[in-house]
DNA sequence: TCGCTAGAGGGAACTGAGTTCCATGGTGCG
DNA sequence: CGCACCATGGAACTCAGTTCCCTCTAGCGA
């Protein structure tokens, strides 16, 4: 949690830039992508970085770090973005959903280290699970916003946990089609159409209502035809097509 | 330490009971409750058992694993009922409900033991982190169930993805609220009510008609009053009131 | 009874991640 | 010039996990 107050730039404070952070990530995935992450040790990060042993650590708290070198940093934008527009009074599906596409845009921004990135945490299973953590943090920052807005209503910490996981497995299911292609494919249009699948499932109306929908007001009337037994799933989509919503 | 694992029937073949490691988890767990999971190392374990560190690690692949002892035999239960039930006709969002109801069953065999474990892995990062990793392969489970059923539908896969992390979800929301409690409430309860959020939201009706339903027949017509703008869920909770499904 | 084998358990020794402690060397400041 | 302050370097340590090899015992055939 403590980065320690060592900025002087009036700058941004988060874009601090130490060279040797990004040699040793340079010399990390050069080694781990020629012989492979297990066989590759510490010291021969150090030593190809030339740098000493004791510095790999002041930078990374461990070996899977420096796998996962700037979402430590997308964590802190994706708070900052969900606290700055705590108040804010749409959809809170919706702002989730622009949440996770920051992590997607952190992917998108370096598509061939991603990749690599990919390949690499695939094969290994300690960089899995190491990802597993990572992804879960995520996870909580959304439910825990999600809480805070939905906590009114009946269920409300349930369905905050409910719809943040979703959300996250729905962007993932994108994220890796996208890394699945090598990066080449629109890596915006696959996680925009899985979160649209959530979206649908989950979100609240576009445009919000002050106080929100009450039960005794009907301002308006939809008729919905369906067989009886059909999925509940498929009703909802028709319920959307007929409302006209994406 | 009376609060030994599981009893099975020694003539289930699958489930040969070692006496060793049953002992090895009780000393583990006998120390890790007196000075902490950290505090505890492997010789510690042994010592206590009074068998060779070697062993340890013949029954265990890690350190985390001796406090999961169960999850492998859980995790395999759960790939048995999905499969024998691979080709069964109803909906598979129940399906996955089940399953994921068998891990709350683990859990509610043993509260003291469930609830020790909870207040352990909810204090040492590197417990929770391993949590996810068994977590994940529950919910890789389901999904690849899921896949095979919903794989015809578009976005088959996205679909069996979301539900999947939505019921794990839902069945963590409540299996934690039951371990918060110290086992003191009804656990089934907890998870049947959060899986049954789920079900409404992703379910197929509990008949299922052969063949599945078609967009174009319709025998029978429910009409839905609703605010244009209210939420999603909420005119799915309507439909769900007027259809009388649970 | 002997000898052989196989398999479970025991244990020394090794590798490598992560930590602790301290030395060093440069930089700003009085 | 000397002092304080850091960033870095590096030795040494702990402990998880692995490798290799040993012992002991059960079983079995001759």
């Amino acid at each position: 949690m403590n980065d320690g107050p060592r900025r002087r730039e009036p700058s941004d404070a988060r874009t601090a830039k130490p060279p040797m952070r990004d040699a040793l990530v340079a010399a990390a995935f050069q080694l781990f992508l020629e012989r492979g992450y297990e066989q590759t040790t510490i010291d021969d990060i150090v030593t190809l970085a030339g740098v000493g042993r004791r510095s790999f650590f002041r930078y990374f708290p461990s070996k899977e770090d420096v796998v996962f070198p700037d979402h430590e940093r997308c964590l802190a934008d994706m708070r900052a973005f969900l606290d700055e527009t705590a108040d804010a009074d749409d959809d809170p599906v919706l702002r989730v959903c622009d949440a996770a596409r920051l992590v997607l845009r952190m992917y998108a921004e370096n598509p061939t280290f991603s990749v690599q990135r990919y390949r690499l945490t695939k094969e290994v299973p300690g960089l899995r699970s190491y990802e597993l953590s990572v992804v879960r943090r995520y996870e909580r920052a959304l439910a825990e916003y999600l809480r805070g807005r939905l906590a009114a209503g009946r269920d409300g910490t349930l369905r905050a946990e409910v719809v943040a996981a979703a959300v996250v497995a729905a962007h993932n299911n994108g994220l890796r089609s996208w890394l699945r292609s090598d990066g080449q494919g629109d890596a915006t249009a696959a996680v925009d159409h899985a979160l649209g699948y959530v979206r649908a499932t989950f979100g609240a109306p576009q445009e919000s209502p002050r106080g929100g929908p009450r039960a005794e007001e009907y301002d308006d009337v939809v008729v919905v035809v369906s067989r009886r037994d059909a999925p509940l799933w498929r009703v909802v989509q028709e319920i959307e097509s007929t409302l006209g919503r994406d």
